[in-house]
DNA sequence: ACTAATCCCTGTAGTAACTACAAGGTCAAG
DNA sequence: CTTGACCTTGTAGTTACTACAGGGATTAGT
């Protein structure tokens, strides 16, 4: 098998293939005499391991582990599992902060009420200093007060910057 | 203010600073005659902007977005609120996605069962392959059945490819 | 037998969003 | 006058690929 259908089989890219082979996540392939890779059925277990651990969040250094102990006769079905358990608390830590993100990006959408409104609460919102400069400086210059509603009045020198 | 200040008011690395400015994220600094960059309370709100705006998970295409918006006096709340409104349901879908990764991964990790077990049933499930090759090939070769439980071994010729 | 299309090869550069370092300039304190 | 803390630029590294460029090999069709 050449590498295109390795490929179709499991519906990834060439180039895929050949960067797994390239960082040492998928083992070597043999090499016909004009020089093309050439794959059995052993390349495609291990591209379709490597594919499914991807699909599950798994990142390349966990492939890797996962293939390591894959590979290893000793390993125990006890490592497999610890990694799991390491990667379900990881998601659901990911889930924890998208759901965060997801309520305070709610928060901020109940701001915009009146849409034709040209100052707009959320850039203000956004915009806000809380209280780093004026507390922290040296009082250089007098900080005339909390810049009542200027809405985005500050660096309009700075349109089109690419 | 220079660099090391803003800094550190913003809770950010200088070098996030200087990054910001070179994409053209945050307006270029003035400098003063030793050519250190020179901010003043107007950088320091830009910079949160983008700060907070990264916080809440837009990336830096749409924080560029936002502000422009920002920046340009005849802009909407409207257009904001659509910029927040789209950057919702990604969030969404992402969350979608993680829960899905969440269950996939607890199913798979009720299979560890004995952890004392050397034939892991996980590697095997990952390292299966489904139906592509015998189902695509031509049958070039005669494909021997199922291949039952080898377990893991296939390719064990390949162990620390670093 | 010739040609065009389709494969394959290598290597490099690009993506997002920074971080880290190297090699050097500036400035205030001891 | 040296030490240390700051600043400058530029380059390279990170993750996990993708997209060429510039070439060779094979295959299909005429």
């Amino acid at each position: 098998m050449r590498i295109g259908r390795l490929a179709d089989s499991c519906d990834c890219s060439r180039e895929t293939i050949r960067y797994y082979e390239k960082i040492g996540l998928l083992p070597p392939a043999m090499r016909s005499s004009n020089g093309y890779r050439s794959y059995d059925a052993s390349h495609q277990k291990w591209l379709m391991f490597i594919l499914r651990s991807k699909a599950l969040g798994f990142s390349q250094n966990e492939v890797r582990r996962l293939t390591n102990l894959a590979d290893t006769p000793n390993s125990t079905c006890k490592d497999v599992h610890r990694l799991i358990l390491a990667h379900i608390d990881d998601v659901r830590a990911r889930l924890r902060d998208l759901q965060q993100l997801e309520s305070s990006l709610l928060r901020l959408e109940a701001k915009c009420i009146d849409e034709t409104l040209n100052e707009c609460p959320v850039i203000d919102e956004l915009m806000a200093t809380p209280q780093p400069l004026a507390m922290r400086a040296r009082a250089s210059h007098p900080v005339p007060s909390p810049e009542k509603s200027q809405s985005s009045a500050c660096a309009r020198r700075f349109p089109g910057q690419a």
